[in-house]
DNA sequence: TTGAAAGCGCTAACAG
DNA sequence: CTGTTAGCGCTTTCAA
């Protein structure tokens, strides 16, 4: 039997339609579950699908209608949050048709565009966005384009649905806890932001803003010890070095994420102390590695694998009514008290 | 002015052409920079191209040429170990004008194949799969369809080009490592394999093929003791377990992946134990984490960034040339030496 | 209920 | 060097 020697072509609706003796007009009509078909004529093109193996084309559906396919922009691999929500979202997709598409935004506005129109350029049906940093003027011009839902960014927009943890409640969380210890030298490592907006739509703005509300509330408001740095194990690094430099260090230290808490730990092996002995240390996410008994890090659950079945249905709904108004749902974040926290010495 | 209320459709090669008063034809020439275009051309055609803002639908393109992406399949988003890989990759085709989009495969041969298929349909120019669990065949086929390249399984097919870290030699490293700290008693914690094909193309198993002859090399053959489970951070907890219940428990683990070593040191907390005081600990990778001080994890660099790099380079070499004969790069592991390991008590 | 035909945005022969 | 023309695989009016 000759054998092609090229990669053989793929199979088109042509094909198909053929071997069924029917037109293609049929075969779309019934890959689709469009109205109009005979019970006889959907099982003759089921037949000839299965016997040729045929798939369509998404490239091809693309020029008239959609290409069943979701896009999702994180802003780095590295950072395990990220995966609950990946998670989340690939559960929710798991019972649709869509399939789910990843890139890496790079935590940096160029390159988030870059990344942003490479998804519109390919005609994904939908776009979740985690953590942009890009200006909200551009996230609304990107949601014009494609319906859109965004992660970690608190904004009122109508154009794209948005799901957040309230930051600022659980960074009173956290600061509530560590003042039941005793704790009243409690410093926070936050990201810094001077951009008003920003200020305002940050997940990390907020949680600074909700532990300076929390420390006054407590009536530490003299304590109110914040060292500016970035969300990075770096970041925790650093910042852990500049408050354990301060004339009167604090007893407790709650860093913004936990990765920054992470390189807090770091810091204090380094200095030669340990968590909780000589200092408090509290994080914010609940990565998996949080629970790791070598680590055992308390921190704020703010549930990753929910936000990300949130916004994956949201997304699917507005794919269906693009024009619909925009949903901003926020979820309450809990407390995860492990072993890097206790009374001060 | 009045402003359509409806989402501006997109620009296309029409309007380009119209604005630039010339065919579609020599916008299409100008923008792939094909021959043929006179210079006035080429900056008319640009400068519409600036003015309207136009992007080329890649969707539109895939029905003819090229869709310039390439599709990276990972097994998993939680292994750290794969976002060096991914760096490599992305670093590589960031000089190019090709868009990387990643899935998951989720180590599952079901679920590979969804992926790869939802891969191939939307047209992809490549595939970077990263340690497949499918059959030989299976990979076979897919090469078949479209250029490919495959991380981390040892295989020899003719269609795609294979990247390794030489994984038998590694754990031999980390063996002579041990035995030179002292060790006799030295322990492994495999994934294990059964099927034959398996047994010779994967990582895991070549690990486990590299311990039991470096142990013998070092005249400790007689102290082979191997515990199965799975290369996770459950896996390496249970093995440890296993291990700890022996009569003569080893003095040294070494454990075929960094995640699987975490695991261990979580067993070990656990039992009151720590290493490297008690009992040695090695992994294998060097997930960023394990430089974190507060593990401080011995281990092998399989160098995942310039395994990354490798493979983006070959790949887009087998776009260019799809016929050409297969390469099988293996590279060299180095080992890292921290904290986990020291002489037995 | 069915199918012919037009066209989505782009590329590639082929003439001029 | 430049433009006309014919599709790529699919969906969608619109007649039959």
């Amino acid at each position: 039997m000759p054998q092609p020697r090229t990669a053989a072509r793929r199979v088109t609706i042509v094909e198909v339609a053929r071997h069924a003796g029917v037109s293609t007009t049929a075969v779309s009509k019934v890959l689709r579950n469009a109205y109009g078909t005979s019970p006889q004529m959907r099982s003759r093109v089921r037949a000839a699908v299965d016997r040729l193996g045929y798939r369509p084309s998404a490239t091809a559906r693309a020029l008239r209608g959609r290409t069943w396919t979701v896009g999702v922009m994180l802003p780095d691999v590295r950072n395990p949050f990220f995966a609950d929500i990946l998670d989340g979202v690939a559960e929710h997709l798991d019972d649709t048709e869509y399939q789910l598409l990843m890139t890496c935004g790079g935590n940096d506005a160029t390159s988030e565009a870059r990344v942003t129109e490479a998804m519109i350029d390919r005609s994904m049906d939908g776009l979740i966005l985690i953590a942009p940093v890009s200006s909200p003027a551009h996230l609304d011009g990107i949601a014009r384009t494609v319906p859109t839902v965004v992660i970690g960014r608190h904004s009122h927009s109508a154009r794209y649905d948005t799901v957040n943890d309230d930051d600022f409640t659980g960074a009173g969380l956290v600061v509530a806890h560590l003042a039941g210890l005793g704790h009243r030298r409690i410093a926070h490592i936050e990201q810094h932001e001077t951009d008003r907006v920003r200020l305002a739509e940050m997940p990390n703005a907020l949680r600074a803003d909700g532990y300076r509300h929390a420390m006054r509330a407590h009536g530490l408001g003299e304590h109110i010890d914040i060292a500016s740095t970035t969300y990075t194990r770096d970041g925790g690094h650093l910042g852990a070095r500049l408050l354990l430099a301060r004339p009167d260090p604090p007893t407790a230290i709650f860093a913004g994420a936990d990765v920054v808490a992470l390189g807090v730990l770091d810091a204090l092996t380094e200095a030669g102390l340990s968590a909780p002995g000589d200092i408090s240390v509290a994080g914010y996410d609940d990565i998996t590695l949080a629970a790791f008994r070598t680590i055992s890090l308390t921190t704020v659950d703010q549930a990753g694998h929910h936000i990300g079945v949130t916004a994956a249905g949201l997304l699917l709904d507005r794919i269906t009514e693009p024009g619909r108004p925009a949903a901003h749902v926020k979820l309450t974040p809990t407390p995860v008290v492990r072993g890097t926290t206790g009374p001060p010495r």
